[in-house]
DNA sequence: GGCAGTCAAGTACGC
DNA sequence: GCGTACTTGACTGCC
């Protein structure tokens, strides 16, 4: 088990995740942010090293507008050499790397515009991992998509877009549970047409789930990641006091964090805390966690 | 310098 | 029909 936190660091002083107005785009503008970017995903990395973090979801912003048509800047080669170092740096420390498109990335969109832009921007997602030399445990996670009034089409068009991929996308792409639309178990049964590996969100199946004893889903899901795609991901949350259901919370919980390493102890994983205040909460994860004998250590972290 | 409004993208849901 | 939420954070214009 390693442990991370997505895309941001709150301690370091600096955003991976710098964009512009794309009313601003110019391919300066884009080279600049790419390049500040990239120093600051290097920082990140070097905390989390530091820190013995070794599960890190890059953020999508990495290179703004990378799947856009305005992007006319050929940033995977005036970048090659600088993914490769951080990728480099990744593998030297035993790191485990996802990628997350947001919620407009969608596979099964019926309308063949936004099926497009998705794929594009999956391929974009994919090349940065492939640039950076990782090998294919790491991942880049999707939702399933939108149900379009009729679930049964929209799970067969997810199937058939699936397959219709190029194969370096499909040898990245997981599928992740939602908390409202597609459950751990719709998402298995799309595996059974797929193959494709599940990446359980303990927070979402909360929310949205058949009953399932934990037991029974871990070793459902852990039978979907094969040998190459290393072991099984699964996103960590709780949910906020006093905000919506489904709201993340804001800082660890302790108590309900303890329950869920218990209640998983017989399963192996890389697990990403979804908490808003992002490395904070990782490192107290990790002390909670610390002593499990599923734990990928390091050092022992300050 | 600080603040408020807005920002590429899609869908579903509650009012 | 419209506003809101989503991993939310970051940019931009205005004071």
């Amino acid at each position: 088990m390693r442990i991370g936190y997505p895309c941001l660091n709150r301690s370091i002083g600096c955003s991976p995740s710098k964009t512009f107005r794309l009313a601003s785009y110019t391919d300066e503008r884009l080279e600049d942010t790419v390049s500040a970017n990239l120093s600051c995903l290097k920082k990140i990395l070097i905390y989390n090293a530091e820190h013995g973090l070794l599960f890190l979801r890059i953020t999508s912003d990495i290179v703004p507008f990378a799947s856009h048509e305005v992007c006319s800047f050929p940033w995977q080669v005036r970048f090659s050499a600088a993914f490769a170092e951080l990728g480099n740096y990744c593998r030297k420390n035993g790191f485990r790397i996802s990628m997350h498109p947001d919620q407009f990335v969608l596979l099964n969109a019926p309308d063949e515009r936004v099926l497009a832009r998705s794929i594009a921007d999956l391929a974009y997602q994919t090349a940065v991992l492939d640039l950076m030399g990782l090998d294919r445990t790491a991942k880049v996670q999707i939702h399933v998509g939108g149900v379009y009034g009729d679930k049964a089409a929209a799970m067969d068009r997810f199937v058939k877009n699936y397959r219709a991929l190029a194969p370096e996308i499909r040898a990245r792409l997981v599928i992740e549970n939602d908390e409202r639309l597609y459950s751990a178990a719709d998402c298995l049964a799309l595996h059974t047409k797929t193959k494709i590996p599940i990446i359980l969100d303990t927070f979402h199946h909360s929310l949205n789930n058949n009953g399932e004893p934990v037991n029974e889903l871990f070793s459902a899901i852990r039978e979907t990641w094969n040998r190459r795609d290393g072991i099984p991901m699964v996103d960590y949350s709780s949910q906020q006091g006093g905000k919506r259901t489904g709201a993340h919370a804001e800082t660890l919980d302790p108590e309900n964090f303890s329950l869920f390493l218990s209640e998983s102890r017989d399963f192996d994983f890389d697990l990403m805390l979804e908490i808003k205040d992002k490395e904070k909460s990782a490192l107290q994860a990790l002390a909670l966690a610390w002593g499990d004998k599923r734990l990928v250590t390091v050092a022992m972290p300050d």
